[in-house]
DNA sequence: GCCAACGTTGGC
DNA sequence: GCCAACGTTGGC
């Protein structure tokens, strides 16, 4: 089945990386603070893929793929006093953060560079790439999508 | 570690 | 509702 939407979700790998993923199998994708990234995310559909870009990282790109499990999650370390991504405005009637399930599909054999990908794509075809993109959520479409792939998957 | 480019906050 | 000040992101 192929999926229906592919999007790229950016995490800081000192903090959550792909490897951490796949450890764990599958995890709320939680800490997204940002209004336009949450109304991505709440828009996303079980099925659809999402590559897992590293940034702050060496190298920064996209380093693999994951797949939406469960959708509409509220992100749990809202209501978490302890969390740094603690939200007093948000309550359990009232949650403010949604967010998804991911599951690890795949490592890729080398990551797609942020350069590779700037050399590949226009910022009109993929956000990423733009200058000053600070949105840790966003869509990208099937044609670029399956470029990424290939690349991606490319044993280099 | 620097700093440009953001997003958010809060005084007014 | 404006917008200056501030905090954060993230490439380099």
């Amino acid at each position: 089945l192929l999926p229906m939407k592919y999007w790229l979700l950016k995490t800081e790998p000192s903090v959550f990386s792909l490897s951490d993923l796949r450890r764990s199998g599958s995890v709320i994708w939680d800490g997204v603070r940002n209004y336009q990234a949450r109304n991505y995310l709440r828009t996303a559909t079980v099925g659809d893929a999402a590559f897992v870009y590293h940034s702050n990282a060496e190298p920064t790109g996209v380093v693999g793929l994951a797949r939406v499990t469960e959708t509409l999650v509220d992100d749990p370390t809202q209501f978490a006093p302890e969390s740094p991504y603690f939200d007093p405005r948000s309550t359990l009637g009232e949650a403010r953060w949604q967010t998804v399930r991911l599951e690890f599909i795949e490592e890729f054999p080398a990551a797609v560079t942020l350069m590779t990908l700037k050399e590949q794509f226009t910022p009109d075809e993929l956000m990423v790439v733009r200058k000053g993109m600070r949105l840790s959520v966003m869509p990208v479409n099937d044609e670029v999508a399956q470029r990424i792939l290939r690349i991606g998957r490319r044993q280099s």
